[in-house]
DNA sequence: CTGGATGTATACCGGTCTGTCTACTTTGGT
DNA sequence: ACCAAAGTAGACAGACCGGTATACATCCAG
């Protein structure tokens, strides 16, 4: 047993279970005393890592925005590239939204457009954290629509976005699972009048 | 001056002060002693109109559904039936964004999208009422999508509550008021594929 | 003209919040 | 073997939470 990492991993036990707990009840909604007694950690331990709990939100974004990236770029690693690279990420939500896949169950809508919906303005730092995140996620979508249309990368990658974002907010507001594959085929239209 | 609902308003006093609070900075962010000190009223008066915070939630959510979907009809009507009706929505949407419509105003997302997620258990009470909001929401779209194409009504106004949601979130988020534009050309092309 | 509904102001209750502090233990590298 | 880093448990501070209690004022309908 590596007992050397097993005192490195209380900071990112106190990550994942403050990521669990913020996604699942919502951010202001969880006291920093939840987070400890979950993690089985002392709160001295907590205040070693992190100044605030803003900090511990921070560090919590952050996670969860190399987790998120993370998978799904293997999911759409997988796929042909090109069309069937963009029409990947609806078959990931499908998977996301009906918690078929281990690497990122449980879904709770977006960890991201819900801190945005606690922290409304723009400039607020978590808020600001958010739209980082939703911008690579982008730049990931627009490089792979270059390879379906260089010239309407841009426009083409920013519409599948928009199909991406209502289709999780569909999921988690009216719990609609599928809606993933009604993404999906306004998806595939979108894709054929962008074919070159 | 009216003296007799003057004591009346007071309800609809705290309602609407909660709303805004609620819209701004978030329900749990919100306490009890700010709403009243902003509403300029006793503690007892609100305690005497409402159960709990719980039950000024629900009024909220009720209030807000209301104004929003009066707003919106309204909106809806003064365009040509059809697809002038069904593009009317994002031209409003437009106007909301951008803070152009004092009847809307201001601007920080979708409360109902902002309370589910801070409630994000489908089962919770609010979350429940927020969904039922997006659901009268829709059926009027299906109203609407009836004129442009009667046998696919159903799909066409789902398709385009896909394209509202990913809009107001994208302008949120981002804080990219011109997404409803984004949205609306992305209606056009999906209400002429619809077109009989 | 009186009584009940609605309002005011303010103190208070028990609990929880973030964050600090004390005092002690475990661990691992040099 | 030793010391600094990282950990433990738990009390504490001061603010704020939702909600109740007390005591009194205003208003209007029967």
């Amino acid at each position: 047993m590596s007992q050397a990492s097993n005192r490195l991993e209380k900071r990112d036990q106190l990550i994942s279970t403050a990521f669990s707990l913020f996604y699942r009840y919502g951010i202001h909604a969880v006291g920093i005393n939840q987070v400890i007694d979950a993690a089985g950690v002392a709160k001295r331990t907590l205040y070693h890592h992190f100044e605030s709990k803003e900090a511990l939100i921070a560090a919590t974004l952050a996670y969860r925005d190399q987790q998120f990236r993370t998978w799904l770029e293997a999911r759409i690693e997988q796929a042909p590239p090109g069309e069937g690279a963009l029409l990947a990420v609806f078959d990931a939500l499908n998977d996301w939204f009906n918690e078929r896949d281990e690497a990122i169950m449980p879904f709770h809508g977006c960890f991201f457009i819900n801190t945005c919906a606690e922290y409304t303005d723009p400039q607020n730092v978590h808020h600001k954290q958010c739209q980082a995140h939703k911008r690579l996620v982008g730049e990931m979508l627009l490089r792979h629509a270059y390879q379906v249309n260089a010239e309407r990368a841009d426009e083409l990658s920013q519409e599948l976005v928009f199909l991406k974002e209502g289709a999780i907010v569909q999921a988690h507001v009216m719990a609609a699972p599928q809606a993933a594959l009604v993404a999906k085929g306004m998806a595939k239209r979108l894709l054929q009048s962008y074919a070159t």
